[in-house]
RNA sequence: UCCACCGUAGCUCAAUUGGCAGAGCAGCCGGCUGUUAACCGGCUGGUUCCUGGUUCGAGUCCAGGCGGUGGAGCCA
């Protein structure tokens, strides 16, 4: 029997004959030839059915075939120059086939589709040479953040989905029941990892996070995964310094392994091959300039190319105010003490600035918007405590939040990385429900 | 919640001033020895989102509803 082997190895095997178990993509031919354009789930390749070679009988059944059949085949591998695929260069010349089941009309057609239509059968579209490749470079961004963070000593503390409170407001939260009391899916894991901050040093949760926003845009999903590191005896520049190399090394490593899949996806890698320490940083005050600056000189910005609209100290920034200062640099930049009311009630103020606080959005370039939020936290009890209630948060709810800072506070700093921002940013990918194998959207629950 | 746009074949779209509902792709049949979303010939395929209205006549105009897409706010 000729060893099965993966359409991803197929290189190693130039001139054996292998067998090889998949699906068929398409198929295209002449009277006496055909293409089968062939995935496995580890690379796409061609296998070429020749009748002389084959025999009516199996030509025949080659024929038959129709998109999406699972088959296996068997003949010898080939290079080929022309041979399409990825990685490409390598097809196999059918000496037998199997049929292991004869699709139904396939309803996916290699050519442009809607998103309703595409999100309806997304249990099919993951197929798609685009979706497949970008569930790969999901893969390894994932593994890229676990490996950073284990190997500089961060403990890995997953924090609860099921919380009685909130994180940072009641107005995004899905409330379930659990057992007669009003519970709620976690929005973040950072107030738990203050608490694992003070067992363990450095610690990251990792995991889906839900937020009810009415949010119907490209960035924006009701379930996405995040990943939160947490440092003890951390001030804001050496946070910054952290996310630097951490989101350095996902982008890195990416390029390195996913090489294939972002050629297929038409991924332009010189623009993040720049993304290497340091980043710029931009305090506010100064993106706030930039911006009102651009806005008088009437800039516009993609992807609409609309005016670029002047904002007020204090604001928070547009969608648009993000693209245009991206837009600015070569590579992630940092945008640190934003004004502390329109932050979070945790977050730590400028001790020389109180109006403003130590907090740090790391930009994406191209329009991609915030990858990472993170700030310096609120380490003294009475402050922490006069902000609960500035906030109108009830304080019984964090009662043990304020423990932290009663027994051995410490100044401590975080962040939270978004997997589905930072998977479309590197992919290219126009929308962040792509960089989830099942996104949930704004009025969306199936598949 | 608000704003804009959209809803016609399985899919992507067209249909002049309100006047016979059409094309490409997919599917099926046939042809073709190197295809890259092949090509050539033929066939099949319709509750024009729903309800009501105007009209001799509505895919087209009007009203209401439903659904979708993008954006705002908020955020990763």
């Amino acid at each position: 029997m000729p060893p099965i082997i993966k359409i991803n190895d197929a290189k190693d095997h130039v001139g054996q004959v292998v067998t090889v178990r998949g699906w068929l993509k398409r198929k295209t031919g002449k009277g006496k030839i055909n293409f089968l354009r062939v995935r496995d789930g580890s690379g796409i390749f061609q296998a070429v059915a020749f009748r002389p070679n084959l025999g009516d009988e199996k030509f025949a059944k080659v024929k038959s075939l129709t998109t999406e059949s699972s088959i296996i085949l068997t003949g010898e591998i080939k290079a080929d120059e022309r041979a399409p695929g990825v990685p490409g260069g390598y097809e196999m010349d059918i000496q037998e086939i199997e049929i292991v089941q004869l699709a139904e009309p396939y309803p996916i057609a290699p050519k442009e589709h809607g998103a309703e239509f595409l999100l309806d059968n997304r249990h099919l579209w993951l197929r798609s040479d685009r979706q497949w490749a970008i569930q790969r470079v999901r893969a390894t961004v994932i593994r890229a953040i676990r490996d950073w963070l284990d190997e500089h000593d961060f403990l890995n503390v997953d924090t609860p989905i099921l919380t009685p409170a909130a994180g940072e407001g009641t107005t995004t939260l899905f409330e379930i029941d659990y057992h007669g009391q009003p519970a709620y899916l976690a929005q973040t894991g950072q107030l738990y990892n203050e608490a694992n901050i003070f067992a363990f040093g450095k610690v990251y949760c990792f995991g889906p996070t839900f937020r009810a926003e009415k949010s119907k845009t490209r960035r924006h999903l009701q379930e996405f995964w995040m990943v939160e590191p947490e440092i003890a005896f951390c001030h804001l520049d050496e946070l910054l310094e952290i996310e630097e190399q951490f989101v350095s090394y996902i982008v890195q490593r990416t390029l390195a392994e996913r090489a294939n899949e972002l050629k297929l996806l038409g991924r332009d890698t010189s623009k993040l091959e720049n993304v290497t320490p340091p980043f710029p940083r931009l305090r506010y005050d100064d993106a706030v300039t930039m911006i009102n600056e651009a806005a008088a000189a009437g800039v516009t910005v993609p992807p609409k190319d609309e005016p670029l609209t002047p904002i007020e100290w204090g604001d928070d920034f547009g969608a648009p105010h993000e693209t245009y200062i991206a837009s600015q640099f070569d590579r992630p930049v940092f945008v640190t003490h934003y004004p502390t009311a329109a932050k979070a009630f945790y977050m730590e103020p400028d001790p020389d600035r109180p109006e403003v606080c130590l907090s740090a959005d790391l930009l994406a370039p191209e329009g991609y918007g915030e990858i990472t939020g993170g700030s310096e936290r609120m380490s003294e009890p009475e402050k922490l405590l006069a902000a609960i209630h500035a906030q109108g948060l009830p304080e019984e709810a964090f009662d043990w939040y304020l423990d932290l800072r009663k027994y051995g506070s410490a100044p401590h700093s975080g962040f939270g990385l978004g997997v589905e921002r930072t998977v479309a940013w590197l992919t290219g990918v126009k929308n962040v429900r792509e960089a989830i194998a099942f996104p949930r959207v704004l009025g969306r629950i199936t598949p």
